[in-house]
DNA sequence: CTCATTTATCGTATATTTACGATATACGAT
DNA sequence: ATCGTATATCGTAAATATACGATAAATGAG
């Protein structure tokens, strides 16, 4: 079972994990560069600056498309794409919310439970 | 062939990459969070607050040392994990960049080349 | 030493991701 | 109507991710 258990979780979570998710994956965060760099690009630009077939690009874009980061726009028998403003910046200000969350404590090691020294093992530091 | 082409890519945004995918699954940003809010919690004690088999949850573990967010300390025949500050401040600020860059420009519709009027097609917004 | 506890790893099953080529569809041009 | 271009989708293969139970190793307690 591979079935992720994510509906048993906060749907803020979630959607943070969603979009972390969107970026996994260098070529899309150089999508939405290029797209940012460009103010828009359509799918053949982006097919002939990325080292991918034009079908694997396509399916890139529909995954963007499906985080909300990105919008299509038909241009005659192409499709041009762009930044979706409104939604890279709730993702921005979803990361950095996390991670200021995360940033107010670091790793005081948390009191090792008194001095008792720590054994051999793997060590999976 | 799944085999991810990022070798390819920029090294700093295949880190960007990979510390978005560590975060791309809800329970790991759930085991981030309660490292934080608990400055450390040992492994069984995650366990007991997540809806997960202990191996899994120690394969999330594994993962989250991997990209460098966590790490373990052995305490007797536990481990007790917190967040590596350092690693999480430069998560934050890796990722605060990109999207800074990605947020100067919006969507503009970059000029559709003038006046063509759209088509009508599946529309992939 | 023996036993219970804790955790990492192994083996396994299933789902998802990544990638490609082939194809169907839509459009503009001829 | 036909042809060429652009793109999304389909089918497929291989890799990776997700999840679990079982097990091994280490430790502390007795």
């Amino acid at each position: 079972m591979a079935q992720a258990k994510t509906s048993a979780f906060d749907p803020a979570l979630v959607r943070a994990a969603g979009l972390a998710k969107a970026l996994a994956h260098p070529v899309r965060i150089r999508i939405l560069e290029i797209l940012a760099a460009r103010r828009g690009c359509v799918c053949g630009g982006l097919v002939d600056l990325l080292p991918l077939a034009q079908s694997t690009v396509s399916q890139h874009l529909k995954e963007l498309r499906a985080a909300g980061l990105i919008r299509g726009e038909i241009d005659g028998p192409r499709t041009c794409y762009c930044l979706d403003a409104r939604a890279v910046a709730e993702a921005a200000s979803a990361l950095a919310g996390l991670f200021a969350r995360l940033c107010r404590e670091g790793c005081g090691r948390p009191a090792t439970r008194a001095g008792k020294p720590p054994h051999k093992r793997k060590d999976p530091s």
